[in-house]
DNA sequence: GACCAATAATAGGAAGTCCTAGTTTCGCGC
DNA sequence: GCGCGAAACTAGGACTTCCTATTATTGGTC
């Protein structure tokens, strides 16, 4: 399954040699679509046997975290940074599986609610443990290196205008 | 589209507050998923126009930089890093629209070859003119930034086994 | 009070990824 | 020379993502 060689750097290589530009933003983002792919698989994995994928497991998750264990699949969408059509694909398929239930939305006719259920909520248990358990696929990393590599995508994310940073100097206010 | 806070910095928090483990992991991957979703949207922003995807570019690429223009489905999936039905995927689409066309391999009837034509050509010049232009949509990191991201990522998919260090103490050979 | 723009969700469609199952062909071993 | 496992590709299916367009509802404006 693995190669004798770095295919990335293979294409840097390639890339250089042919005169062409922005070599370390083309492996950059190579690197950062390789990555994703291999931890996302790792992750799946693991979730199967829970019947779950990444992005339900994210749903649940957030379900989990609100106070009455229902939210707006708007609200969903945008937390999740997700399309809004994503968040009515992820609930369908929740809802089948009965880790979710539709409900209306008390005072606007126009919202629905994605309710987590006793199911749902075993699920998400069950299948956090596990991830835990494998440190998300990247447990193999030292503590230090995770820390590194998110702040680097942290800041690809601000410069990307994903959120704006409310103050510099301050720890996150709670 | 940008929102007041960090929805990663907000993951962490809620995680934190609920006991659960293996933070830095979790925030880590939830940061590549982001990241990559956001520098493949841009990406596909730019090859748009010229009827590109990210991964027909990849293929498009690869097969400019072989010495014929053509190489085995199968070659291809494994330098891109992809399931071999992936490939098969990718070619269906870049032949559909004239700028890959399939060969028959001249010794082994079970491969099959693409080719990339004229058009094709022409396609991944002006498609890499574009990318390089916007720095593969991450031009707002300095390359030291990219350079240090690149770095961890490798530590990343070498730990994952993605393909097995030459030497460790040499520099790149070349 | 009626109208109209914005908002929330869904339907349908295009793409990408992977997996499991075929079919055909190759090439090694006996 | 035959047979049989391995290799290369494709078909079909599941899932995720996004986009555009549609429907229902809301809330502010005149």
């Amino acid at each position: 399954m693995s190669l004798p060689f770095d295919p990335i750097e293979e294409a840097r290589r390639q890339w250089t040699e042919h005169g062409w530009g922005a070599v370390d933003a083309m492996s950059a983002v190579t690197s950062i679509t390789r990555a994703h792919q291999i931890v996302l698989g790792r992750i799946n994995e693991v979730l199967a046997p829970f019947g779950l994928t990444f992005s339900r497991y994210e749903a649940l998750v957030l379900l989990t975290f609100s106070r009455t264990g229902a939210l707006p699949l708007g609200k969903m969408g945008v937390r999740l940074m997700v399309h809004p059509t994503s968040v009515t694909n992820t609930i369908d398929r929740l809802e089948r599986d009965g880790l979710v239930r539709r409900v209306d939305h008390p005072d606007d006719r126009r919202t629905v609610l994605a309710e987590i259920t006793d199911d749902g909520r075993a699920a998400v248990k069950e299948a956090t443990d596990a991830l835990v358990e494998v440190q998300f696929g990247v447990g193999a990393l030292p503590k230090a290196s995770l820390r590194s590599l998110d702040a680097q995508l942290r800041s690809l994310r601000l410069a990307a205008g994903d959120f704006t940073e409310p103050d510099q100097w301050s720890e996150q206010p709670r």
